[in-house]
RNA sequence: CGCGGGGUAGAGCAGUUUGGUAGCUCGUCGGGCUCAUAACCCGGAGGUCGAGGGUUCAAGUCCCUCCCCCGCAACCA
């Protein structure tokens, strides 16, 4: 038992300024993937997640709340911590960067740094956003203003801690060189080398006043630990590192994988390194970054209102196929498309079709033709020795993926098994063998081997979809121990002749995708204020499709000049909103910042609009208008606009009029 | 020339390292079967592999130029 080998694998800590979407369930899904599928393998594992609490971000939400950070994190965290349960993600500890635990190993890390000279007190100069309460750097400066209002900045310098990147730079270099395997995949180790390490690392500032909500220095208590610094600490806090109950830390560290989005690979890459290097300590087998999940191109974002909420698909067709899905769909590492139609279409087709129906089929022959009971086969024919053959190799080939962290290729692998079954019943024809007295000895193989292939299959499955396995083995009639685990894949015919199958209910029933779709659309209304519209994702590829053809061959236009169809018209999602704020943008006479509300439970938007020259600020507060709600957002003046309010003007411009509606209306009401 | 990724059948992708008949899933069309969840099996149609040039007996793959999309630049999985 002791020399059983470790596995410790890592998500990122999400930062819970709102609930979760389908992005952040994809990479817990592949951790708990990975995480399953070592334990089946017979490791020692240890899945670490949490919540990474601290921030200005989650300050000012809570302050607009009205309600302290603490209680407004803890809110939803029990929604996170909800999710995971949903949808099987089963981890061993989940750590909260405000936990007491926590907080007093950064505080030790911090000071052991600090003492051994790593970091240092310095001046940091730089650029200040009054409004925003924000620094910046020359870099991030927009046309010399502040990038996220677009008012000007003060050059000001303040007292602040930093962390010597630079003398660990080249050392770094030398390692992720010497180690091919740290940062996977392998155009992420290129970037981070080429982009950041190969230019110089300079010093990194690693503390702030201005920010409360925090963990503070112990030793300098006005000075507020940098986020990063503390976030990354988790993966050692957690298993108790430099407490006196280490033995966690003793056992699993070095991690063998952190699983992370490709867009924090810097931090785990540069500054995670670096940390642990400087304190002695070893690191981490290998970085991961997966890609995103991207709708209609375009990454999920709450702003944009086209977030997939993973709540409700899991309810609705069960976090197996959802599991599913997210792991089959895409090759990890890259982005994936995301679209409610292919998801609905692959598990008809692969969960309902492929193996739900031969697991039925199966069952329900070995009853007819076989009282239910499995039968005794007699020697293999060519037939027979190709799938079991077959079948043999998958758990080979599904370890090499797994060990690639290639889900994808790793599922492929044992539906190719699934497959190879549906085809094998129809080489054999078991509704004509049935019936002659030969053909009834023929019978029993293939009815053996299909149900010692699905069993072999059913393992496999176990780490992505892992409730699914247990209903299989039901309907085998699989009692026995030591047939559902990775070892008994070893031997083809464990699977003991005799047993009694049962059929049970669809493993995965079919899904009319016409009716799901359409009441997807409707669902938003009900659960949880979703705006997002999967028509969308629908009418949005066939718009690509369309343009893609316009490119290429301008004569298809012409014909159809300036008629659109219904369904080009629906992708305009217009809404009512009401204007809670109003500004004129500093530095132009056209353009005012509005605030705009689409009723309770949505988040506000902020939309740019050059109607200053005809509206005053007075004028807009309070009123209503109509918002295109889906368009992409836009930088204007160095604000983030997201939306567009439409107007009637004249060709010269000199007379502009609002769009509105008739009486007052909903604030947040659909257009159509 | 900031850096990185990408452009292959209607859609989503593999293939590019090591040049040698262009492949997979879904869709579509036709056929087969009837054990099964209108499921399953077989076959067809559909591609000037972003554009142009070059190397070669041979280029999706190697070289050069260009176009387009996406991401990143210190708080988005």
């Amino acid at each position: 038992m002791a020399d059983k080998r470790t596995f410790y694998i890592t998500t990122p800590i999400y930062y819970p300024s709102d609930n979760l979407h389908i992005g952040h369930a994809y990479c817990s899904v592949a951790t708990d993937t990975m995480a399953r599928f070592k334990k089946q393998q017979g490791f020692d594992t240890y899945f670490l997640t949490g919540t990474d609490e601290h921030g200005q971000k989650i300050e000012r939400k809570a302050a607009e709340k009205g309600v302290t950070p603490q209680a407004y994190v803890d809110e939803i965290v029990k929604g996170i911590k909800a999710l995971w349960k949903l949808i099987d993600v089963e981890y061993d500890d989940f750590i909260r960067t405000s936990d007491d635990r926590h907080a007093t190993v950064v505080q030790r890390i911090f000071r052991q740094l600090y003492d051994q000279g790593d970091i240092y007190k310095g001046t940091y100069e730089g650029w200040y956003c009054t409004p925003d309460e924000a620094f910046f750097t020359e870099l991030q400066l927009k046309d010399g203003c502040c990038p996220d209002c677009g008012r000007p900045v003060e050059r000001t310098r303040e007292e602040s801690y930093f962390f010597k990147l630079s003398k660990y730079q080249d050392w770094l270099i030398d390692y992720i060189e010497t180690h091919p395997d740290f940062i996977q995949p392998v155009s992420r180790k290129n970037e981070m080398l080429n982009n950041f390490l190969k230019p110089g690392l300079s010093d990194l500032c690693v503390s702030r006043t201005s920010i409360k909500w925090g963990i503070p220095v112990d030793f300098d208590p006005k000075h507020t630990v940098y986020v990063w610094l503390d976030a990354l600490t988790n993966y050692i806090s957690a298993l108790g590192y430099g407490t006196d109950h280490d033995e966690l830390y003793q056992k699993y560290w070095p991690a063998d994988i952190h699983l992370v989005g490709k867009e924090i690979i810097r931090f785990h890459t540069i500054i995670w390194p670096i940390m642990l290097h400087a304190l002695g300590l070893p690191l981490p087998g290998q970085v991961f970054g997966h890609g995103w999940l991207v709708l209609d191109g375009m990454k999920m974002s709450k702003s944009l209102g086209n977030v997939v909420d993973p709540v409700v698909l899991s309810n609705r067709y069960g976090s197996d196929a959802i599991r599913y899905c997210l792991m089959r769909e895409m090759p990890f590492g890259s982005d994936g498309q995301f679209s409610y139609e292919a998801l609905l279409t692959r598990i008809n087709a692969d969960l309902a079709n492929d193996l739900g129906n031969l697991v039925s089929r199966t069952v329900a022959m070995v009853e007819k033709y076989f009282g239910g009971l499995v039968p005794t086969p007699g020697a293999y024919n060519e037939l027979d020795k190709a799938l079991s053959e077959l079948a043999l190799a998958t758990p080979l080939k599904v370890r090499q993926h797994m060990d690639e962290l290639q889900f994808s290729l790793a599922l492929a692998d044992i539906w190719q098994l699934i497959g190879e079954c549906n085809r094998y019943i129809d080489q054999n024809a078991p509704w004509v063998l049935c019936k002659t007295e030969e053909g009834q000895e023929r019978l029993k193989n293939v009815m053996y081997l299909l149900c010692e292939c699905i069993r072999f299959a059913a393992v496999l499955i176990a780490p992505t979809l892992p409730r699914t396995p247990a209903k299989i083995y039901a309907q085998l009639g699989m009692v026995e121990e030591g047939l559902q685990d990775w070892a008994s894949l070893a031997t083809f015919g464990l699977l003991p002749a005799g047993a009694k199958v049962q059929k049970g209910e669809a493993l995965f029933p079919r899904i009319d995708i016409k009716k799901e779709l359409e009441d997807l659309v409707l669902a938003p209304k009900g659960e949880e204020g979703k705006a997002w519209d999967p028509k969308q994702a629908e009418t949005g590829k066939k718009e690509s499709a369309v343009t893609a053809g316009e490119k290429g061959d301008g004569a298809n236009k012409a014909g159809e000049a300036g008629i659109i169809s219904m369904d080009d018209f629906a992708k305009v999602q217009l809404r009512v909103a009401r204007v809670l704020e109003a500004e004129k943008v500093e530095g132009s006479d056209k353009l005012l910042k509005l605030t705009l509300s689409l009723g309770d439970g949505e988040p506000k938007r902020t939309v740019v609009s050059g109607i200053a020259k005809h509206y005053t600020p007075e004028d807009m507060k309070g009123r209503q208008v109509v918002l295109v709600s889906n368009l992409k957002p836009a930088k204007l003046r160095g604000i983030r606009s997201e939306g567009m309010i439409l107007c009637a003007s004249t060709a010269s411009d000199d007379v502009l009029r609002l769009v509105s509606v008739q009486g007052d209306m909903e604030d947040g009401a659909h257009i159509r």
